[in-house]
DNA sequence: TGCATTTATTTTAAGCCTAAAATAATTTCT
DNA sequence: AGAAATTATTTTAGGCTTAAAATAAATGCA
């Protein structure tokens, strides 16, 4: 795998090196590093203003983007988590009174899950508290940085599945 | 809370609204989606390949980085996770002869904690991999893109921690 | 010196998460 | 129709993770 021609300058040889990939590896660690951060504040205040668990938040907002309901399979695909996973974190939320769970019409293996008026309600209320710490997060970027940042991690996103075989 | 002023066109009302973050929020869930795509998938071929977990690869990662060793609380703090959580890592890997642990000398209270040489020349066999794994994954991206979203992620970076108070 | 505070770590209780196996219903194929 | 394969969910076992309390050592300060 080595270049035939003669490189031409230091720079060029470590680009050229086989197998050297510590840039990529850099850029994942700053990507997990932001991620990471981020999580963990909004845990962090989801807990001190709202008594609520992250995955719990995130399990509710994917229902209120999807007021006809989700089974519990689209909810764990949505989420990228496994199917056991949902069906605990669904069992609390349906005990505080935040979810309805029915059988589906069409399946009977599937079960739908929406959220109830008061679940609805509860939700808003975090979210919008949420949307202004994120907001917050991103502060120190203008709309064009934002832009940007949206658009590489769009190709991002896209080279990732490729490489791990998603979907 | 509408503007007073006539709006010049529909993208600029939506702009303006006060209190809308929508763009910031799209921008956090993309992030989160690759980060926990990249995750999952590294977790995946860890296991497959190596018979490892995540956790356990981060946390010799941060040792191979410092040969010297690190105390408990160092490897808390640059993982981000939390003082208990590295307890209990620690004891397995120190189970399974990856790691040696022993008292600091200046401080009684403090443990450091180092790679053996077999924890070292496993950890450099499965990063081996990882960085190929990692190459792939962004793949999709040329150099000069790279180099852009390692600067956006930057300033995202610092943004966060001062939007969340860290360090 | 000696008391109060801080710091490093461990422990505890609760919850999240995964992979793999089990169950049950649906779909496919002959 | 009936067997085989697929799909949706739950269960199980093991491990990760956190927050908060407990323990123990070091530091600061009167």
């Amino acid at each position: 795998m080595e270049d035939r021609a003669l490189p031409v300058d230091r720079e060029t040889t470590a680009a050229l090196r086989p197998g050297d990939h510590k840039a990529e590896l850099r850029l994942w660690l700053r990507l997990l590093t932001c991620s990471t951060l981020i999580e963990n504040g909004v845990r962090k205040r989801l807990r001190e203003s709202f008594e609520v668990t992250l995955p719990r938040f995130d399990l509710m907002a994917q229902l209120d983007k999807t007021p006809a309901g989700l089974t519990l399979g689209e909810l764990s695909q949505r989420m990228m988590v496994s199917n056991g996973n949902v069906t605990s974190i669904v069992e609390v939320l349906v005990g505080q009174g935040m979810l309805d769970r029915k059988p589906s019409p069409q399946d009977r293996r599937a079960q739908v899950v929406s959220l109830t008026a008061d679940g609805r309600r509860t939700f808003r209320q975090m979210a919008a508290a949420h949307e202004d710490w994120i907001a917050e997060t991103f502060a120190g970027l203008n709309s064009t940085e934002e832009e940007q940042l949206m658009v590489l991690l769009g190709k991002a996103k896209m080279s990732a599945r490729r490489a791990f075989g998603e979907r």
